[in-house]
DNA sequence: TTTCTCTTTTGACCTAAATCAAAAAATAGC
DNA sequence: GCTATTTTTTGATTTAGGTCAAAAGAGAAA
């Protein structure tokens, strides 16, 4: 739940909590739904309920390169594009069905002014996701493929069974044949 | 100058400006001196007004790993460690003499209760340090070592000369004799 | 069930970059 | 200046993981 998670990051009282939630949109998103395609602008941040997405990007060879995984009970979105109001270096895509909670980037920012806490909540989790990303970071630049097949375990449990073993290998910076073959030696 | 960067960022008025700096501390700083330890809880914000300054860690082998470079007119932090308060992985060195702005924890939670744009400070912060870690993260993942220079001599175009070539090579993921080889072929 | 498509596995071979080792060059200390 | 120490370069060799190609397996539609 939405408000479960905004609490838990920041005491909101029960009236701040409904002006805020009624900023937010609640859609069902089917599976495969490309939700922000490259270059255009991401206008909305996304709180996932239900289902998983990913955000990716196409190489000039036309491959897809996963570059990160999103879980139910998270934001996702394209930062930069979104808090920077620039184009999208990535896709964002929907794996599964899902049910989410968007709000545009007018919305947020009339929130961010309105409240102290929204900033304060913003703050926090601009700092978790960046410590999410260095910790990718150290396992690509210094673990075999080995290790980084483990660290995506322990990062995504839930996920590593539950989306293409394609996906998962690019996301690591490896190719399909590398992780088939990790996986069979487990 | 510090005054310069936060003005740049959030639009304080000259009070509040005041009382902020009120908060900070200024410190010279020898090249080669270590603020952190891996370990320790880093405790800590610095604003770097001259000098420049690393992260890196130790592998279990012993050798120094570059984990980010830190340019005067920066802050610089082992983020995690300070914003969750929990023993940092880093090492934070300085590498030339430098001249400081430091703040404590306890200090900027003062100030982040007290002023809500030092909240918007902080997260605008926070949020550009993401999508240079995650451009970082796409130039080691997805490029040859090559091209892995490249993104450092785009990104630290200053500290690219300043700092050893093992310091560089280490925080581009590649071995010294590799980087070499690159130069050699420039 | 059969067909079509997409995903995963397996095998053979190749290459970018690592490792190991040692020489050359640059810096720092005296 | 002249050593001592650290950093960088060069060469020879190895290897993890990539590439290419094809077979096997798994869904989905009908």
């Amino acid at each position: 739940m939405i408000t479960d998670y905004l609490i838990k990051q920041v005491p909101f009282t029960h009236d701040e909590l409904n002006d805020i939630l009624d900023h937010f949109e609640k859609e069902h998103i089917q599976k495969n739904r490309i939700l922000i395609k490259e270059g255009q602008i991401c206008n909305k941040l996304y709180f996932l309920e239900a289902g998983i997405g990913r955000s990716f990007y196409l190489k000039k060879n036309g491959k897809e390169v996963t570059q990160w995984f999103f879980e139910d009970d998270n934001f996702m979105v394209s930062v930069d594009s979104f808090f920077s109001q620039t184009p999208s270096v990535y896709y964002l895509e929907i794996l599964e069905n899902a049910i989410i909670y968007s709000i545009t980037k007018e919305k947020l920012d009339l929130l961010l002014v309105k409240y102290h806490k929204m900033e304060k909540l913003s703050r926090l989790l601009a700092i978790e996701m960046l410590a999410k990303v260095v910790h990718k970071l150290n396992a690509i630049q210094f673990q075999t493929a080995k290790q980084r097949y483990d660290y995506m375990l322990k990062e995504f449990p839930d996920i590593a069974y539950r989306v293409s073993l394609g996906h998962i290998a690019s996301y690591l910076g490896m190719t399909q044949e590398t992780l088939s073959r990790i996986r069979k030696n487990e």
